[in-house]
DNA sequence: TAATACTTGACTATTTTAGTCGGGTATATA
DNA sequence: TATATACCCGACTAAAATAGTCAAGTATTA
């Protein structure tokens, strides 16, 4: 049960962007200075933020990305779909009639599984990211 | 953010002993046959269960495993701990002062992950075994 | 004395993760 | 208008983790 660090830099670096006043391009190079985040990686995520309408990109010299609703509406399940990691706790397919064993009923945990599953969701639909800079003031 | 077979057939497979009268021995061989679980993965969990003194070994012929103490005394947080599947959120050393990126400061997102973390943790702490059996009467 | 069932460490194929690489395109500003 | 900056995108890959398997036992009971 782990976090994976597309996840974790996605957030990571939109967080880093929420500090800067909206409308001001923050170059995914800057990004990667300050967290310490390959600028590769950034890219990739970048791009996958981008297509699901969380940052819009400004493009050319002192160009960048920018957040595209104000950090209270971004909540991190939307995040964290946007990078495709979505939390699975279930071994089966949520909506097949099978179970994870190939049978055709689901198996004495999946309820269990199913609750955690939600109960984790839960978390992340309630979060967004202006909470993230309200905890304290920081400057890293 | 998945859940890994090792912990998720720890679960399962106590989960199918615990339907059986206490004191009566279950083997791994049934429960590998009921469950569809590979036997010798099963034996490699049951090994660390037993050493975290969740069940007890019966050897010899008829013999088998049998919990160690009542399915309401069994919070699945314990379980977890046995297979050694932790949960792991934030990308740094929780107790290092050291943050993820190396630097000598937590990151912006620390405490987020720190909060999810407890929040998952709490999930499995606040579970035991008889919870699972409770649900619905299942045979499978 | 068979058969059953636990014991243990080592080994391995497969999958996932965490990136990198190469070769672009668009735009601002000097 | 040249050039540097910065986004764009698909393909690739090394390393780690996962999900097991294998071999060679030992203990107990019917
Ligand atoms: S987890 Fe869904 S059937 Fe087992
Ligand atoms: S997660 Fe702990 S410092 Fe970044």
């Amino acid at each position: 049960m782990k976090l994976n660090t597309k996840s974790r830099y996605a957030v990571m670096a939109l967080a880093d962007m929420s500090k800067f006043p909206i409308n001001n391009p923050v170059s995914l190079r800057d990004i990667s200075l300050r967290q310490s985040i390959s600028l590769l990686y950034l890219e990739q995520i970048f791009l996958k933020l981008k297509k699901n309408e969380i940052v819009k990109s400004v493009r050319g010299s002192s160009g960048g990305y920018v957040l595209k609703r104000d950090p209270k509406n971004i909540k991190l399940s939307e995040i964290f779909q946007a990078v495709d990691q979505k939390v699975k706790t279930v071994g089966c397919k949520k909506d097949s009639k099978k179970g994870c064993n190939g049978k055709s009923v689901k198996c004495i945990t999946h309820e269990l599984w199913d609750e955690l599953d939600i109960y984790i969701n839960n978390f992340f639909e309630n979060k967004n990211l202006s909470d993230l800079l309200m905890t304290k003031e920081r400057k890293n």
